[in-house]
DNA sequence: TTTAGCATACGAACTAAATCGTAAGCATGA
DNA sequence: TCATGCTTACGATTTAGTTCGTATGCTAAA
């Protein structure tokens, strides 16, 4: 296994870090106009932000021109990985059954992705 | 509707609240006791939690005795639903089915879970 | 060459949360 | 009675996270 500490992305990271995700890279400035539709913090707060998860490894990035370039470092994946088993824990003691069931009253699912969940399903019956 | 604030617990009144919810009903000196199997803080900080807490209305208490005796005052299915949406929306893109996949991959569930949750998806389908 | 604009860097202030030290009250048993 | 031990109350400190002001440098246009 490699290096793989125990990073926990407060709020704010994250919330950086799904832009990243959608954008796969992107410089401070268009973190910030992204992040400018939600909440309203100035430029440099985001490239601080951003300065601060890099030394975090929470992401990497291009210096080799003056304009940063930033990237995720941590995948989507294994993120919603790391906050779901958390949240099992403590809030489901640690069932992830219940956090489905619980899931799954939530919202509404369209026919698709029924069938979805219901295929997955299948499979980890065998 | 009643009240009902916008309350977010924080980690450790989450920790504090899981205990409650098990227990029903305890002094400051059970939870901080329960408390003290994960963590080592002190038992003056466990009291000031629960104090906080109290002011936050998210506890109840009985001080007619000189030992308080506290009690959850926000459900636990109501707690989990409100973690559960803001994960799926900071992190799943507001996609609940997505969540409910990701789980399911996460963790082994037995065969009478499985058959919950196919009977449950069943419901949705119809 | 000078100026305007945009970039990074970084310290400092502000805010929220967690932790603890200490005071004070009230029982109970010596 | 009085000391011991447990309780609550609460201010102060510490730690973490967020936000911003300001310095500084580079580049391109006038």
């Amino acid at each position: 296994m490699t290096i793989n500490k125990k990073l926990k992305p407060t709020e704010s990271e994250l919330e950086i870090l799904a832009i990243l995700w959608d954008k796969e890279k992107a410089t401070v400035r268009e973190v910030h106009e992204e992040l400018s539709k939600n909440k309203d913090s100035g430029y440099t707060t985001t490239l601080k932000l951003l300065q601060i998860m890099f030394e975090k490894g929470l992401v990497t990035r291009d210096d080799s021109n003056k304009t940063h370039i930033y990237e995720a470092a941590v995948t989507r994946q294994k993120t919603q990985k790391q906050f779901l088993d958390k949240m099992i824990n403590t809030l489901f003691s640690g069932s992830s059954t219940q956090l489905v069931l619980q899931a799954l009253g939530n919202q509404k699912a369209s026919k698709g992705e029924l069938q979805e969940i219901q295929k997955y399903l299948d499979n980890l019956k065998k």
